[in-house]
DNA sequence: ATAATCGGACGATCAATAAC
DNA sequence: TTATTGATCGTCCGATTATT
């Protein structure tokens, strides 16, 4: 039962930042200012017109010059409702997002085809020691500014000394855990959030991973304790302490009102159409 | 106001290549 | 053999559009 406690500055940004994200509908976003191009590149920062918040773990107080920010977090296989969405995904399976649809039996890992192999790709720079610095660093003016967000000395891995997880990977759980969501009532988006409590992660109860009984909590959010997402769950989010044992995910959000039911307007685009199939860099060229 | 769509930025992967 | 590069493939942000 890992247990991942951190710091009380980051809660207090977290606690923060939901009631200002409550407003976020699908876009179930995170900071990702490099490549929004109306948010602010502010660090740290909300911006309130537009939802989007700002939210950089790690104090650069040092670099006012560069914005820093913490990776984008993927999984390795988005599940294929998602996949089809252009959703946000994760680990556990069903997914949050089928759960939240109500459609975890339709929810299967998408799959990766194989790399093509035998492909040619001419010299590479030279690797002696002065090249290499110069190409991983961003003081390299033809450095692609995407680089640039390298800059910053490594990430240390979790189990360095400091207990600063970033809020940006916080999402990254290990198959079979959910991370705690907001409490319902901040969180009225549709979506997930993209930004969760990082420090609190709890197993997923067995009763989650059978089907049957799955489904019934889905059906009846009024369900057993530690199969729904109720007052209990509420309560022990706002509470300064956190139990992470007796906390379940939020299945019976998937009843909300609001949404609306995989298969009559769930956000999955049609496999048969013509639509694109939201992907990737087609348009990208060397 | 809310939900769906989807263009494209960004991340992860891993074969090709370079260095040893 | 190991290390590094960098193209490919994938995720999903977030603006736009559609629907209620
Ligand atoms: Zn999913
Ligand atoms: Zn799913």
């Amino acid at each position: 039962m890992p247990i991942y406690v951190s710091s009380s500055f980051h809660l207090l940004l977290f606690s923060l930042s939901f009631s200002l994200m409550a407003s976020l509908d699908t876009n179930d976003s995170h900071p990702d200012s490099s490549r929004s191009t109306q948010s602010s590149l502010t660090i740290q920062s909300t911006s309130l017109s537009s939802g989007t918040i700002h939210m950089y773990p790690f104090p650069s107080p040092s670099t006012s010059s560069q914005p820093q920010r913490s990776k984008r977090r993927q999984v390795k296989n988005a599940c294929t409702n998602c996949q089809k969405a252009c959703k946000k995904c994760d680990d556990a399976r069903p997914c949050l997002r089928c759960v939240r649809y109500g459609v975890q039996e339709a929810c299967v890992s998408s799959q990766r085809k194989e790399r093509k192999k035998g492909v040619k790709r001419g010299p590479y720079k030279k690797r002696d020691g002065k090249d290499r610095a110069a190409s991983m660093n961003t003081n390299h003016p033809e450095a692609p500014l995407q680089q640039g967000v390298h800059t910053a000395p490594p990430i240390p891995p979790p189990l360095a000394s400091s207990p600063v997880v970033s809020s940006y990977m916080s999402f990254g759980l290990p198959t079979g855990y959910y991370s705690h969501f907001p409490p319902p009532a901040l969180a009225k988006s549709v979506e997930a959030p993209s930004i969760y409590p990082p420090y609190i992660f709890t197993h997923l109860p067995p009763t989650v991973q059978s089907p049957q009984i799955r489904q019934e909590a889905v059906i009846n959010p009024t369900c057993v304790p530690h199969q729904c997402y109720s007052a209990a769950f509420v309560a022990q989010f706002n509470s300064p302490v956190y139990s992470p044992y007796s906390i379940a995910r939020p299945d019976n959000q998937a009843t909300l009102p609001n949404y609306t039911v995989y298969g009559s307007h769930l956000s999955a685009r049609q496999s048969g159409t013509s639509s694109s199939d939201c992907g990737g860099d087609l348009h990208r060229s060397g």
